[in-house]
DNA sequence: GGTCGTATATTTTTT
DNA sequence: ATATACGACC
C-alpha cells in the first residue's frame, strides 16, 4: 500500500473509508483526482470487484484520466471499472433496459439544435406565436420540468406551474411539453435530459431492473457532486439504497452549473439524507501560491450558502496578482498576448501550454485569437462550436441516425434533400400528412410512395428510399461496421462529392472535416477497447461527447489554452489570464435575477481565480465591441471584492486603442453575394442607430482622484447617470465610493481607480 | 423549387 | 457581426 505515503491525514482517512456513506468535501487544488484515483484502487486491492464499481464523473475526458491513473496503480483490472458520466452510462443501461420502456436499443439521442427544431415545428404546428413562445424559453422549461422529474401529465395537473406560464403568458406550454414528448417517443429519440428522466422512469416501474443494477453496483461514487441535479441525484441514491456504499465527492464553493439544472442543496443538504454519513475535508491547496488563495478566499467568503471550509497553502507566497485596464477588447487582447510573449522569453520554465486565457462567453475568444496569431503564438481554443456541432458533420451523422433508425424525424427532415435532390417543403408536408392519415410513420410512406401518391414528383423520393435501403441491408443483413458503413454511405449520399466539388477555402474545410469524421470513426472500429463496432454504438458515443472531450495531437500539445471558466473546471495552470472582467459580463446580465444567481457568478469567479498556479492577471476593457459596435463598460463588481493587499494595478500602455474606434469601411463591390451573410448593400447603406449602446467620448467623463471628491457631492457617471456620494472609504491603495443614483440601479460601490466620474457643478 | 436580397433579432455557461 | 426568416423573382 506504498501509495498512501505521500498523502496527508484526511486524504488518506478518505482512501482507506470502504464502507458506508462518504462525503468528501474537497477545496480547489486539495489533490481530489487523486483521493478519488487511490480510493477506487484501495477498493479493488481490498478485494472489491472493479465491475461492481461504478464511478460518475463530470466529463467522459475525466473519466478517462482517471482510468488511465488507476491504471498506472493496479493494472489492467481498471479496464472493468464502469466509468463515465451520467449521460453515457444511463444511455449505456437504457440501451439495454429501454425496450420496458417502448424504445428500441437503437434510439437515437436528440442534441439540443434537434430538439429546437422539433420545439420550432410544433410551435409553428399548433399556430403559436413565436414571438411569445420562444424556442429557448421552451425548451428550458421543458428541461427544468424533465431535470425535477416532473412529467407531462403532471406539468398539466399542476396548478402552480399553471398559474407561472399564464402569468407568462406562455398558457399553452403543457401542451407543448407533452406534444414534445410525444413526439421524440414516436421518433424513438431521447434528449439529454431524457437520459436521466427515463432512467428515474425505468427505475420506478421497473424494480426488478433496478434490483439488478442495485446488486451490480457495490459501490457508488460521484466526482463533482456540487453539479449534480435532482434527477442524477435520485439515480445514485437509488442505485446505493441496498448496499449504502455511496461517496460523493466535490466542493460546493465550485457548483457553477445551476443553469443546467444543478442544485447546490445536493451537497449542502447531503447529510440529511444519511444519517451514518462519515464527512472528510480536504482543505490544503497544492495548486496555487499564497497570494492566489488568498485573494479567492477574500471571493467566496461573501458568499452566504456554503460549507465551512478552510482553505490554506504552504506554498510561497507568490507575485501579487495584476489587475490590467484597456481601452478596448483589442487592446486587452494585445496586452494579454505580449505579455505572455514577454512572460516566456524572460522567465525560465515556461511553456506555451503554461498559459490559459480564460473569459466568460465563448464570443470574447477573437480578439486574443487575432493578438496571438499576430506574434506567431500557438494556442489552442476549448469550446465554441465543436467539430461534432458543424453543418457536415451533422449532415453526415444525420444520415447514419436515420439508417440506424426511420423514425428519427429531425435527421429525416435533415437530409430529405440533401444534396438538393427536388424535394421540398411542400412535398414534405403532403408526406406527413399522408403519415398521419394513415397512422404510419414517415419512413412507411416515404419508402412506399408509389401506393400514396401518382407517378409525379415521386421519382426523387424513391431514390431516396432506395438509397436508405440499401444502407440499412449493409447494417442490418452484412453486419458492417461503423466504419464501413460510414465511408459508404458518405460517398453514395453525394455528400463527399458536394463538398469535393466546392473549391473554396470553407469548401476544403469542410471537405478536410469530413474526412476527419471518417478517421474517428476508423479508430473507434479498430480501438480494442470498443467491443461492439456497431453504427448504432457509435452514434450514441459520438452524440455524448463533450467539447472538452475532443482528442489532441499529443505531438502538437505546447499551445495557449482558450476557454472559458465552465470548461476550465478541473484543470490548472501555471499564468492564468482571467479576462473580460466587466460588470454585466462577469457577473453577466443575463444571469443576474437573484441573490443565488449572484452567488453562483461569485463562485465562478472563485473557480477561474483557482485555476492558476503561480501568476494570475485579471483584466477589463473600457469598451468593447457588440453586435458590431462600440459599446463602453463598467469594471466588475468582483473586482471590488478581491482582497486589495494582493492586488497591483498594472500599467496601461500609452497608445489609445485607435483601430476599436475606426469607422466601418465601406465595401464598394462585392465578389459573390450570398443568402445568409450581410450583403454588401447592407454594409453601405447607413448604419443603423443602436439607442442601447451608444460610446460615450471618454474625455467628458475621468477617472476621478479623491482628492476631489467628498460626500454629498453629485457627480454623473458614465453608465449609471447622475448619483450623489454618500460615502468615502480610503484605505491605502483602496478607493471606494458608495454613491446612491438617482435612476433604478441604486445604490453602489464603486472603486475610484475604475470609475468615471463626472463632478456636477 | 431554388436563389437572392433585405429585414430582423440576437446578449451565458453545456451534458 | 451573423444567423435566420420571408418575400420577390427566375
Amino acid at each position: 500500500m506504498d501509495f498512501l505515503e505521500g498523502l496527508n491525514e484526511p486524504q488518506r482517512k478518505a482512501v482507506q473509508h470502504i464502507d458506508g456513506p462518504l462525503m468528501i468535501i474537497a477545496g480547489a487544488g486539495s489533490g481530489k483526482t487523486r483521493v478519488l484515483t487511490y480510493r477506487t484502487a484501495y477498493l479493488i486491492q481490498h478485494g472489491v470487484d472493479p465491475f461492481s464499481i461504478l464511478l460518475l464523473t463530470f466529463t467522459n475526458k475525466a473519466a478517462g484520466e482517471m482510468r488511465h491513473r488507476i491504471e498506472s496503480v493496479i493494472g489492467s483490472q481498471a479496464k472493468n471499472i464502469w466509468m463515465g458520466t451520467f449521460h453515457s452510462i444511463f444511455a449505456k443501461i437504457l440501451r439495454f433496459e429501454g425496450e420496458r420502456l417502448g424504445y428500441t436499443s437503437n434510439f437515437s439521442i436528440y442534441d439540443t439544435d434537434d430538439s429546437k427544431s422539433l420545439i420550432r415545428a410544433l410551435i409553428k404546428e399548433q399556430n403559436l406565436d413565436d414571438k411569445v413562445y420562444k424556442v429557448n424559453l421552451v425548451l428550458n422549461r421543458i428541461s427544468n420540468a424533465k431535470n425535477r422529474l416532473i412529467g407531462p401529465e403532471q406539468y398539466l395537473g399542476s396548478s402552480v406551474l399553471e398559474h407561472e406560464d399564464r402569468l407568462a403568458k406562455i398558457p399553452m406550454m403543457g401542451q407543448l411539453y407533452k406534444s414534445y414528448c410525444a413526439r421524440c417517443f414516436q421518433a424513438n429519440a431521447m434528449d439529454f435530459d431524457d437520459l436521466l428522466f427515463q432512467t428515474n422512469i425505468l427505475f420506478r416501474d421497473h424494480l426488478d431492473v433496478l434490483n439488478k443494477y442495485q446488486h451490480k453496483f457495490k459501490h457508488v461514487m460521484v466526482d463533482e457532486f456540487q453539479d449534480t441535479n435532482v434527477s442524477q441525484y435520485l439515480i445514485t441514491k437509488k442505485l446505493a439504497a441496498v448496499n449504502q456504499n455511496i461517496c460523493v465527492v466535490g466542493d460546493d464553493a465550485q457548483s457553477i452549473y445551476a443553469f443546467r439544472g444543478a442544485d447546490i442543496q445536493n451537497i449542502l443538504n447531503f447529510e440529511r439524507d444519511y444519517a451514518d454519513l462519515t464527512t472528510i475535508k480536504l482543505e490544503e491547496n497544492y495548486r496555487s501560491t499564497k497570494a492566489i488563495v488568498a485573494v479567492a478566499n477574500s471571493i467566496i467568503s461573501r458568499n452566504k450558502s456554503q460549507l465551512k471550509k478552510d482553505v490554506f497553502t504552504s506554498n510561497e507566497e507568490g507575485d501579487q496578482i495584476e489587475i490590467i485596464r484597456a481601452s478596448s477588447d483589442n487592446e486587452e487582447g494585445r496586452l494579454i498576448a505580449s505579455t505572455i510573449f514577454e512572460t516566456r522569453q524572460k522567465e525560465v520554465g515556461f511553456t506555451w501550454a503554461d498559459f490559459a486565457i480564460l473569459y466568460r462567453t465563448n464570443a470574447q475568444s477573437r480578439s486574443f485569437e487575432e493578438s496571438l496569431r499576430r506574434l506567431n503564438i500557438k494556442y489552442r481554443i476549448v469550446g465554441g462550436l465543436s467539430f461534432y456541432q458543424r453543418k457536415e458533420i451533422k449532415d453526415v451523422l444525420a444520415y447514419l441516425r436515420f439508417v440506424v433508425n426511420q423514425n428519427d424525424e429531425e435527421a429525416f427532415k435533415r437530409i430529405i434533400n440533401l444534396p438538393k435532390r427536388g424535394i421540398g417543403d411542400t412535398t414534405i408536408a403532403k408526406i406527413a400528412v399522408t403519415a398521419a392519415e394513415n397512422q404510419m410513420s414517415i419512413w412507411d410512406v416515404v419508402s412506399n410512395i408509389n401506393q400514396f401518391q401518382g407517378n409525379r414528383g415521386s421519382a426523387p423520393i424513391e431514390q431516396f428510399a432506395d438509397l436508405i435501403k440499401s444502407f440499412k441491408l449493409m447494417v442490418e443483413i452484412e453486419q458492417k461496421d461503423a466504419y464501413e458503413v460510414a465511408s459508404h454511405v458518405a460517398k453514395a449520399s453525394g455528400l463527399v462529392r458536394e463538398l469535393y466539388e466546392d473549391k473554396t477555402v470553407e469548401g476544403l474545410a469542410r471537405y478536410q472535416n469530413m474526412q476527419e469524421l471518417l478517421n474517428a470513426i476508423k479508430q473507434f472500429v479498430d480501438s480494442e477497447e470498443n467491443e461492439d463496432k456497431s453504427l448504432g454504438t457509435f452514434l450514441q458515443s459520438v452524440s455524448l461527447l463533450t467539447n472538452a472531450d475532443t482528442n489532441e495531437d499529443p505531438n502538437d500539445r505546447d499551445k495557449v489554452t482558450l476557454m472559458t471558466v465552465h470548461s476550465a473546471k478541473g484543470l490548472e495552470f501555471k499564468h492564468v489570464f482571467l479576462v473580460g472582467l466587466e460588470e454585466d459580463l462577469f457577473p453577466s446580465q443575463m444571469m443576474l435575477q437573484s441573490q443565488a444567481d449572484l452567488e453562483e457568478e461569485r463562485r465562478l469567479f472563485y473557480v477561474a481565480i483557482t485555476r492558476a498556479e503561480k501568476k494570475l492577471m485579471i483584466s477589463y476593457a473600457e469598451s468593447r465591441y457588440q453586435f458590431g459596435r462600440l459599446k463602453s463598460c463598467e469594471p466588475s463588481r468582483f473586482l471590488n471584492e478581491l482582497d486589495s493587499t494582493y492586488l497591483k494595478m498594472a500599467k496601461v500602455q500609452g497608445k489609445k486603442d485607435t483601430s476599436a474606434f475606426r469607422p466601418v469601411q465601406k465595401t464598394g463591390f462585392v465578389e459573390k453575394s450570398t443568402a445568409g451573410s450581410a450583403s454588401a448593400a447592407q454594409l453601405i447603406q447607413k448604419p443603423k442607430q443602436n439607442t442601447n449602446y451608444q460610446h460615450v467620448p471618454s474625455a467628458d467623463f475621468k477617472q476621478t482622484a479623491p482628492e476631489n471628491l467628498q460626500e454629498g457631492q453629485r457627480v454623473e457617471h458614465q453608465k449609471f447617470g447622475f448619483g450623489l456620494i454618500k460615502k468615502l472609504e480610503i484605505n491605502g491603495a483602496e478607493r471606494k465610493a458608495h454613491i446612491q443614483f438617482e435612476k433604478g440601479v441604486g445604490e453602489k460601490v464603486l472603486l475610484l481607480s475604475f470609475a468615471k466620474l463626472m463632478v456636477v457643478e
